[in-house]
DNA sequence: ACCTTGTATCGAAATCGATCGATACAAGGG
DNA sequence: CCCTTGTATCGATCGATTTCGATACAAGGT
């Protein structure tokens, strides 16, 4: 799980405190997985359908790409956490996990009061 | 500039509506940006910052890299619109650009009302 | 002018990632 | 049972990314 926070209600960081290693990591791969149009198109045709659920036949054939391409990116997104998978007979479908998306904005969004700017003369 | 919305206040998508390829494109390259740890570190380091900036030279010593390597992922964040920099006598300083992350953060927060899943029978 | 220190750019090496065709696996229908 | 259709995995290819050392550029001090 994403950076795990304490009770406080909203974002350990990433504006707020510097990073540890490890948070790093975790945190990167989700944005890695954001960091492909195709793999941005695939998540927000899932995320917007009506019913909360899209077949990968549906996905495949929106784009140029090979069947075995688009189910590499769906394996990802899966990996990442943002979407999951479930098969129904001959057929798979795929739907948000909307707490990772949850998770990713909070963590981008800066607390409150960002103290101004007011430069400094010399460093170390 | 990032997949511009119109006037009714808030995020044109991702989680609400396909994404056309150009914003798309767009977008992840942003995600991108953001998919590498060390990425992750400086832009947090930089970002929390209590002045609002941060020089190079007290960035390059916080990693075990060498010093082209922090500059050129400075330079990634730069070309994403993540930070800003500026020269100030013989260090160069680099504080946050807000509107690129609460852009990101608006475009991953979901519309109020999500409808509730409902599963269908078969597709196409 | 020269030297020193901070930062950026330039190749080059090694690793990673996107994509494909071929193929395997899953499930339903004759 | 086999055949068909939908989806996943495998192995290979090729371009992109990370990283480095070497070097160039910027600015201040001597």
């Amino acid at each position: 799980m994403l950076g795990q926070e304490g009770a406080d209600g909203c974002c350990p960081g990433l504006l707020t405190a510097p990073l540890a290693e490890d948070q790093a990591v975790e945190l990167a791969r989700v944005f890695k997985a954001l960091g492909d149009p195709v793999r941005l198109r695939l998540l927000s045709m899932i995320a917007s359908r009506a019913g909360g659920e899209v077949c990968v036949c549906d996905l495949t054939p929106a784009f140029d790409l090979s069947q075995p391409t688009i189910s590499h990116h769906l394996k990802l997104l899966r990996e990442a956490g943002l979407i999951a998978s479930e098969r129904r007979g001959t057929w798979v479908y795929y739907r948000l996990l909307p707490e990772t998306t949850d998770r990713l904005a909070g963590i981008l969004t800066r607390p409150a009061g960002q103290p101004l700017p007011e430069p400094v003369e010399a460093p170390s």
